[in-house]
RNA sequence: GGCCCCGUAGCUCAGCUGGAUAGAGCAACUGACUUCUAAUCAGUAGGUCGCAGGUUCGAAUCCUGCCGGGGUCACCA
């Protein structure tokens, strides 16, 4: 029994019955009543006044008189415009059971919708950091809530395994690396090529710096140069291209990769082993995250049809080529610009392989949404390829979301793997993991246990720490991780809502399993009832989070809910209860609690431990 | 400059499909553990909801303009 759908069905009859009023359900607004007011649900009567011909405070006391004639409405307060409403407590006692016994409470009925979910979508190049790891956490947040939101749900990743990155690398490794392997090495293998990656770029840096001591590139600065622009802002400027005219590292760089176009074996053997290091390494950071994948698309396998993609379109006259041979599309009447599709020499850019791989991935899976979750400098793009879709008339066009979120930034700044202030996804596991471990053995709770079972206890404890810190916030704001605040475990954070779930586990444990006395006659406390009203909006919650592709929305609520349990439990005793219906009531309302906070923890990929 | 996102307590954030006196956490201060786990609870203090107009019975919430911060407008990805 879902109380707030019996709540609107009541209310919409009695509107028609009683005062021949037609209101549809999303009409009305249904809240949970506030603290300091009595009842249990609120109905603002404002936007119904008007259409009853009444003042709002009349309008909600005639109502409110109707429902009486529902016992399970069992007394109501007018509030000016507000109807407050007290509902039956054998209702709520029925929610009880329900939130109690049934295992998946809060699931959503099931739509026949599949929708497939992107996110990570690394490069080959280095280890993933702090951007990725919020990433992730949406990404599989979104997931979780879709699947209990009711629909199909399918994870996936691009990865971007080719380009003059991975190119960067190879070449560093094959000129200075003297044949190190991750073995050799005793170093993850997405590490090892990432150190590789650096060296490129500090040995190219080097190159640049003594290039402009060079008379040439003092006559590129004297033509080239803005009126009053200083050396140092010119040559930052300039980096690009030098790199693509001058430069004997970044000659050989794309000298490897025409070869791996050109599919010479040398190169794409390199090329396959080096990208292997990297997916082992990921696998074992995906893997102490928690998140796996349905099925992995690679940009070396999906550029081709991107480009047949481009050439069909552009028969098709929805593209135009210009003279020097490059394709473009028109997409001002969409309100854009006109957006590049294929270089002069016949190569693709990022988004051609989009396009192929929306085009696979409709013909693999036939889902009928796609949700990129994909940071926000990258609007512009998806708002390019969503309308390019549109144009060729794909069916999954309508279908496709980014789920955009902003960038996550530390204190002094922006990460720059050139300043090393880079936050590795490991290492930022490792230390909310030790600081746990710090806590925990502190506390001295779980001392007792064996190693295994406190290493287990303590990842969770700091994995939660770490995925609440990042996904509690609103994916659209950007973020500043203070890695001080990561690891708080008071307050508002992942340990908080874990310890609700602990005390509750504690007091189930010594709860013998006595005869079941009968406690629908029981009448729950203030405390007791905000808990119930609370599960009562959990699959709410869950609709709501699904809808807006938001996951701190669950986030807050598991919140809202653990709080109001520290609350409940620092009021009343469960095991030493003042009447054995209470005490049967307050179990049976702690177990309803921790199946919630449980479940929706689960929902942002947070697990619970029994002790801590 | 055009377009997009953000602006709420000292800090980090809820509240934003218009509704009651704008709420939490952190930091500061006070109190509560012989009682089911104090990673907790209770309390004090802290606000021109960026600014100015508009719509409305009612605006932090919707509209317009401005200010501040970020992003983006590559034959980069």
């Amino acid at each position: 029994m879902k109380i707030r759908h019996y709540l609107e069905e009541s209310i919409q009859k009695v509107l028609s019955e009683v005062f021949s009023l037609e209101v549809g359900i999303d009409e009305l607004q249904i809240n949970v009543t506030r603290p300091e007011f009595a009842g249990h649900y609120t109905l603002v009567v404002f936007p119904l006044a008007g259409r009853m011909r009444m003042p709002p405070p009349t309008a909600a006391e005639k109502i409110g008189a109707a429902l009486l004639a529902d016992y399970r409405f069992t007394a109501y307060n007018v509030v000016k415009g507000f109807l407050n409403l007290t509902i039956d407590s054998t209702l709520w006692m029925e929610l009880l059971e329900e939130v109690r016994y049934t295992k998946d409470y809060g699931q959503l009925s099931s739509r026949k919708e599949t929708v497939m979910v992107e996110f990570s979508s690394p490069n080959t190049n280095k280890p993933l950091h702090l951007g990725h790891v919020r990433n992730i956490l949406l990404g599989w947040s979104m997931y979780e809530i879709l699947r209990a939101a009711g629909y199909q749900v399918l994870r996936t990743q691009i990865i971007n395994d080719r380009g003059i990155a991975i190119c960067k690398s190879m070449l560093a490794w094959e000129k200075w690396g003297n044949g190190k392997t991750p073995e050799s090495a005793n170093m993850k293998g997405d590490h090892l090529v990432g150190e590789f990656y650096v060296l490129f770029e500090t040995e190219f840096r080097k190159e640049y710096m003594s290039w402009q001591e060079t008379r040439e590139s003092q006559r590129i600065f004297e033509i080239d140069s803005d009126k009053g622009e200083s050396a140092e802002a010119f040559f930052g400027r300039y980096k690009n291209q030098y790199f693509n005219s001058h430069s004997t590292l970044g000659a050989e760089a794309r000298q490897m990769l025409r070869k791996w176009e050109e599919d010479d074996p040398y190169v794409v053997e390199l090329w396959r082993r080096m990208n292997q290091w990297v997916y082992d390494g990921f696998e074992k950071t995906y893997e102490r995250l928690g998140v796996s994948f349905d099925h992995i698309y690679y940009e070396s396998e999906t550029y081709l049809l991107g480009k047949s993609i481009v050439a069909k379109g552009l028969d098709q006259n929805l593209f135009y080529k210009k003279d020097d041979g490059s394709v473009w599309v028109d997409l001002e009447e969409q309100k854009m610009d006109h957006k590049i599709l294929q270089r002069s020499d016949g190569t693709s850019v990022y988004i051609t392989q989009d396009l192929g791989t929306a085009e696979q991935r409709y013909e693999d899976h036939d889902a009928d949404r796609m949700v990129y979750v994909v940071a926000d400098e990258q609007n512009y793009h998806f708002d390019v390829l969503f309308a390019i879709s549109e144009l060729l008339k794909r069916p999954y066009a309508g279908g496709m979301h980014h789920l955009s979120y902003g960038m996550v930034e530390l204190p002094h700044g922006k990460m720059k793997s050139r300043e090393g202030t880079v936050v590795d996804a490991d290492d930022l596991m490792d230390e909310v993991i030790s600081e746990a471990r710090a806590i925990a053995l502190e506390k001295g709770e779980v001392n007792s246990l064996s190693k295994t079972e406190q290493q287990s206890i303590v990842e969770k404890i700091g994995m939660a720490a770490l995925k609440y810190h990042m996904v509690r916030v609103q994916p659209q704001r950007r973020m500043v991780f203070d890695p001080e605040e990561s690891v708080d475990m008071q307050g508002q954070t992942g340990p908080y809502i874990q310890n609700a779930y602990v005390r509750i586990q504690s007091i189930l444990r010594r709860s013998a399993s006595e005869d079941r006395v009968d406690y629908y006659k029981y009448s729950p406390s203030k405390h007791e009832m905000d808990l119930l009203v609370q599960l009562s909006e959990y699959p709410e919650e869950i609709g709501k989070a699904a809808e807006a592709y938001d996951p701190s929305i669950i986030a807050n609520f598991a919140y809202r809910l653990a709080k109001l349990y520290h609350k409940f439990y620092n009021e009343h005793r469960v095991l030493s209860a003042e009447s054995d219906e209470a005490k049967e009531f307050r179990l049976g309302l702690s177990q309803g609690v921790a199946n919630v906070l449980s479940s929706s923890m689960n929902l942002l990929g947070i697990q619970m431990p029994d002790k801590m």
